[in-house]
RNA sequence: GGGCCUGUAGCUCAACGGUUAGAGCAGGGCGCUCAUAACGCCUUGGUUGGGGGUUCGAGUCCCUCCGGGCCUACCA
């Protein structure tokens, strides 16, 4: 038994997240908080909503609404769609909560103390008509390079030349196209990485085992041309958490807020608070997850993210952690995914591509979309997401494979032998080899969810839901049944049991089918099959079980060429 | 421009430098009839993007060319 803490990278606030943003984070950590808990682990499973910066302040605009009532807004919105997608965190908090305010405060109070922060002055374009600073790449003009008119302050598009805002020509705000713009002085806070840089290596240097993709990027920032720079983490925005040093004013800073990648990472702990506060514990609940001082020494820390999060977590975030100087719970393993593609191209948010999360649900239940992303999950590329093997996979995989078998099992037990499991015969060598091969492939299955294999693991639970209909076929307890009804009522007590145990193993997948499942069998007993002989046995003779509803359809291709066409282009 | 990743069967993916490059799906054949026309067995299919090199041995390592993707620090 272990102390599991996983994090989820938080989903910015600003709208409904696609697939793609689903299956590079709160999916694969959802699977394995499921799996760890499966094992009786102690797992703490955290993730919340990202809800400060630019976009949250434009996306409240748009909606004319305050910023603060439509990130609470947006918040219940994406809670309710993670419960729609079984999403098992222990607590969904928000980047904005008063915990987060406090100790993202108190990091850079501490960090300051440490002579880890640094005042700079700075120039920035200030957009007089927005009555705001705009990021460089809200700001649109004419790139000097190419003559592209639609180049962004940070970088052309169209020739791919990084440029400055005050490069372009014609500038003029993305947000309300005002050219009524200015360049005006301001002053930040930076956090000194530069000091942490040997830290950093040090640590980034130990993580043997971590996936290529996680060291390379974080290696890359370390190492490339002048090395791992200074970081603003103060920006002039309204929304945000209050730049204070601690719990005192921090004087000149009047009217700033953090960067949202300052207190955002620091908000898997903050979120811890909450959990307590929620549970009405005290700290030392939330602490012993993350102080080493006070209890997290024997927590092992699990972080999962998109490509694109890389840097912040094994940079940003570690610099904050190791500048404080206490002693708070460092990452030990960041597991990290590429890009899911939407039929030939990339999911797109502002286009209004591709599979949303609440679409997804609209059309079917949640565990063909879990079944479908983990087992076609981005670990070594990126993938590609096609109507035509989502239909091939669910129809095939959930439908065929398992849906159909525990229809079958179930189906011949009752007319045969009744609703209750069978008495009749013993276990012979036909059974007991189906016994001995599960147990093997448990094993290996088990191997591949500790190791977070996704796509693998999805392979070896497919493998055994596979041996249930070759055991079935060449016992064939169907024609047995016509000379020997005994060993036929063998079979079938086995094959029950195999239906409860594979409840057990595909929960992480498949929660609610698992459930289906294990309530048709009668029972409620989770535990993880540790001894194979005794869990096939589980389900005694005499105990009742039901035929289920078919525990999966199958998608038809009218429906694939209606939602082929229908999440094609622009959301509705 | 720089860095990193990637290219294997029609499709989605495997393969510590080590037998004859493997699975699933799709395709073909056979079997079965309990089941959601489901299941099982057998089977077709590959010059591993091109070229060169290192090695007893290369999908794997090196060089080069071609294609795809990501990042490049003020979107998050």
């Amino acid at each position: 038994m272990a102390r599991i803490l996983i994090t989820s990278a938080i989903p910015y606030i600003n709208g409904i997240k696609h697939l793609g943003n689903l299956v590079g984070s709160q999916l694969p950590a959802d699977l394995f908080a499921r799996y760890c808990r499966a094992r009786g682990h102690e797992v703490m499973f955290i993730c919340a909503t990202d809800e400060h910066g630019t976009p949250a302040e434009l996306a409240a605009a748009k909606a004319g609404k305050p910023v603060e009532v439509y990130c609470a807004e947006m918040h219940a919105v994406q809670a309710e769609i993670a419960r729609g997608f079984r999403l098992s965190f222990d607590h969904f908090g928000r980047s904005s909560s008063p915990r987060n305010h406090r100790l993202t405060q108190h990091f850079a109070g501490v960090l300051a103390d440490n002579g880890l922060i640094e005042e700079v002055a700075e120039k920035q374009v200030f957009s007089i008509d927005d009555n705001r600073f705009l990021p460089d790449r809200y700001i649109t003009g004419t790139c000097p390079n190419c003559g592209y008119e639609l180049a962004r302050g940070d970088q052309c598009e169209n020739c791919t030349k990084q440029l400055d805002p005050t490069d372009l020509i014609n500038p003029r705000s993305s947000i309300s196209g005002s050219t009524n713009l200015e360049v005006r002085e301001t002053k930040h806070l930076y956090l000194k990485q530069r000091s942490l840089r040997g830290k950093l290596a040090a640590w980034i240097d130990s993580k043997t085992d971590w996936p290529l993709l996680t060291t390379s990027i974080a290696k890359k920032w370390l190492n490339d041309g002048d090395g791992l720079q200074d970081r603003g983490i103060t920006r002039d925005l309204y929304w945000g958490i209050p730049v204070r040093r601690g719990d005192q004013p921090w004087p000149g800073m009047e009217g700033k807020v953090f960067y949202v990648w300052f207190d955002a990472p620091i908000e898997y702990i903050a979120c811890t608070a909450e959990w307590a506060d929620a549970q009405g514990l005290g700290d030392e609940a939330w602490q012993r997850w993350w102080r080493t001082d006070k209890g997290a020494d024997d927590v092992t820390y699990y972080q999962f993210m998109g490509k694109d999060n890389v840097p912040f977590h094994t940079l940003s975030f570690p610099a904050t952690i190791l500048g404080s100087g206490e002693p708070w719970k460092l990452v030990d393993y960041l597991k990290s995914f590429n890009y899911l593609n939407y039929d030939g191209g990339q999911f797109s948010t502002s286009q209004g591509r591709g599979v949303f999360m609440d679409q997804a649900l609209s059309i079917l239940p949640a565990d063909y979309w879990r079944w479908w992303l983990l087992s076609h999950a981005p670990e070594s590329a990126d993938s590609e997401f096609t109507w035509e093997n989502f239909q091939a996979s669910v129809n095939k995989d959930l439908a065929d494979v398992l849906g159909n078998l525990v229809s079958r099992v179930t189906k011949f037990a009752t007319s045969k032998f009744g609703a209750t499991v069978p008495a009749g015969g013993e276990f012979g060598p036909q059974e007991l080899a189906l016994i001995e091969e599960m147990g093997t492939r448990i094993t290996d299955y088990a191997a591949c969810m500790a190791a977070m294999e996704v796509r693998k693991a999805a392979a070896e639970l497919r493998g055994i839901w596979v041996i249930g209909n070759e055991y079935l076929q060449s016992a064939a307890p169907w024609t047995v049944v016509k000379t020997d009804p005994d060993r036929a009522q063998a079979m079938v007590r086995l094959a029950l049991n195999l239906i409860r145990v594979y409840a057990v193993l595909s929960q992480p997948f498949i929660p609610d089918a698992s459930a289906t499942m294990m309530t048709a069998m009668g029972s409620q007993d989770w535990s993880w099959p540790e001894d194979i002989q005794v869990a096939m046995r589980a389900l005694p003779a005499g105990h009742g079980f039901h035929v289920p509803e078919n525990l999966f359809r199958k998608i038809t291709d009218e429906e694939r060429l209606d939602w082929q066409t229908r999440f094609s282009g622009v959301r509705a």
